[in-house]
DNA sequence: CATTTTCATTGGATCGATTCAAATTTTGCT
DNA sequence: AGCAAAATTTGAATCGATCCAATGAAAATG
């Protein structure tokens, strides 16, 4: 008898079918895929067939190696998976992506990898019918992994100096000579940088040397409009703390407790991302100083828990959702072309920022 | 001409690199899947070969078609895409999921459709090894659906009459329980429900006969665990108000409008789901009535969100995470053999409820 | 030197479908 | 009935790999 949980006895095939049926294979495959073309009658019989035999319809693995698309697109990171789920800018911009998938259909298959041979494997081996990458730290290895598969992909974040691949990103000069202007016209002349990673993954104190030879363009970029816009305000930027961070919890802390730590405090911090700044406004409040009357905070995304945090927190925003999207449209309606676009950045005016202390 | 572009001419197979290396296809293949077998020198010549020739390594719709397995698991909705993103739950369902898939170095697809016909062929097409699905609205027919693809999958949520189906689910009476006799002891007696959806997708008050022929039994457990509980504190449960919502914006402000457009307006709100409870937090707040000194408010779920609301949501707790974690794992892990789970809840209060007004 | 082991390589079979040109059957019309 | 046109059906080829039994070559053993 058929064991209770049926499935073990090698699953049925479509040619099962034909020959049940007593058609031939491009009949059966017909029956199932483009039923229009043959005979109610041969139709019906072969359905009846399948049903009775418990086929569980044209196996997706078969046809895929035909068709030769998935109807797929992968997103990809050297983060764990639940960084999806969890970091408010992957989400806002998953969620861009999710609506370009959603209307064309397209599924969207998550990779990644804790370990470096699984990252290798798991890139190889995704069946997508291209990538998009979120290129925070270890971006340049997963860039390189990806251009094996020679599937379209899209780097987000442009912080490459390499022009050959696509990317989607924003004008980080811009966006640094916004937020640094803003806090300068507020009347603050002493600050703190709490920067992202410049290549490879460490954290503390950056020196100008490291910044001119940063891997990742976007925050090089950043920091330079940061610097740009204050010189111009007279501001001796050779002065300004620069912390490297990993953009996580710790290294944040770290970063705070090292810049207040120094006898010349600060009384404004540029974040180069919305995620730093909430945890440095957390920070400060917990040992006692104001936001914004004591020290005034400009973050950098725009996520939507900035508006909501405690002050919410003024930033420079970028179009996430928008970025994924037209992420996503590049894969769909890949062309073969390279194509690298920036998008503008928006100063968001919150209420972390406000006229420098009176000292 | 070979257009700049390279890739539209046929990509390169591994029988191409074969035939250029003086090979059999046999060892080209293990050049790359089991490259201990081969001599290092045929090794480094074929691999020079693929090199020169741009060979992207062996395609994984070729080699899925023989492995079998796709090392991918998905999770499939009736909802679109973005609602992995953003909605609360199941963001953090997806954050258990990951964390077993990372584990063991899966993948996962997100699989969804707007209208019926897409969601039909994205479950039919979708290159996975089992499901997990998200039982909302429309469930069964994404059960239905799945069934036929007659690969392992779990329901999340039992709610279901069908015992054939894996599921993982709360116990939803205790949890009306739990959140019935906090209220009732805390002196209320005036009580209104906004409620999930007891079968077809509709809105507005329910009657008793619609709660009998529920075909979500989750949403009638809980519905009974409120009621039996309140009945032993003597409150007549025929005259609570239950108002079915979509369980989003628009329905649940609908369903307060209309329970508290009675004369008799409830002191205390059971809430389904915290979405709801926090609409509600809300909706109240902006009519001027004070939670938890004129309503309290008890939610169902145990979403982080609930916790940071003002006030902070005393609500039934889902072990969340961990029922993420599980169904993965049933997939995962899957030995034929159908498993139902019920995982149990707990109260957590927090400030949303607060002694019955003295009237 | 003959014989057994070990190591590499080969090439055919297979995974499960779709496609398409050719063959066959039906239908339509006179 | 006779014949062209239309509608169905067939079966071989293909998609791109992996697997494995058989074969051949080289190394180790008696």
């Amino acid at each position: 008898m058929p064991s209770p949980i049926e499935g073990q006895a090698r699953p049925i095939r479509l040619a099962d079918i034909a020959k049940a049926a007593g058609v031939s294979h491009g009949t059966a495959s017909n029956v199932f895929s483009r039923p229009e073309v043959v005979r109610q009658e041969v139709r019906e019989r072969v359905k009846a067939v399948a049903e009775a035999m418990g086929y569980a319809g044209p196996d997706p693995k078969g046809r895929l190696l035909r068709a030769g698309k998935v109807n797929a697109i992968g997103v990809g990171t050297t983060e764990p998976l639940s960084y999806f789920f969890e970091d408010p800018f992957a989400r806002v911009m998953m969620a861009g992506i999710s609506e370009a998938c959603d209307a064309t259909g397209a599924g969207i298959a998550l990779v990644s990898a804790a370990n470096q041979e699984k990252l290798a494997w798991n890139i190889q081996s995704a069946l997508v019918d291209g990538f998009i990458l979120f290129c925070i730290e270890g971006g340049s290895r997963l860039v390189d992994l990806t251009r094996e598969r020679k599937l379209p992909f899209v780097a987000l974040e442009l912080g490459f100096h390499d022009e050959t691949i696509s990317a989607i990103g924003v004008d980080n000069i811009a966006g640094g000579r916004l937020a640094a202007r803003h806090l300068a016209e507020l009347g603050h002349r002493r600050f703190a940088v709490l920067s992202l990673t410049l290549g490879e993954v460490r954290t503390g104190f950056v020196t100008p040397e490291m910044v001119r030879s940063a891997v990742y363009t976007g925050t090089r970029d950043r920091l330079a409009g940061y610097f740009e816009e204050l010189s111009r305000f007279g501001v001796d930027t050779t002065k300004i703390p620069i912390f490297e961070t990993e953009n996580e919890e710790n290294s944040t802390r770290a970063g705070l407790e090292a810049i207040f730590a120094g006898g010349e405090r600060p009384t404004a911090i540029l974040a180069m991302s919305d995620r730093m700044a909430l945890i440095a406004i957390e920070w400060l409040t917990a040992r006692g100083l104001k936001v914004p009357q004591d020290v005034s905070i400009v973050g950098f995304d725009g996520v939507p828990d900035g508006a909501l945090c405690d002050p919410p927190l003024t930033t420079i925003a970028q179009p996430i959702t928008e970025i994924g999207r037209r992420a996503a449209h590049m894969i769909l309606d890949f062309d073969g072309t390279v194509r690298r676009e920036t998008m503008g950045v928006e100063l968001v005016v919150r209420a972390s920022t406000g006229p420098a202390p009176k000292t």
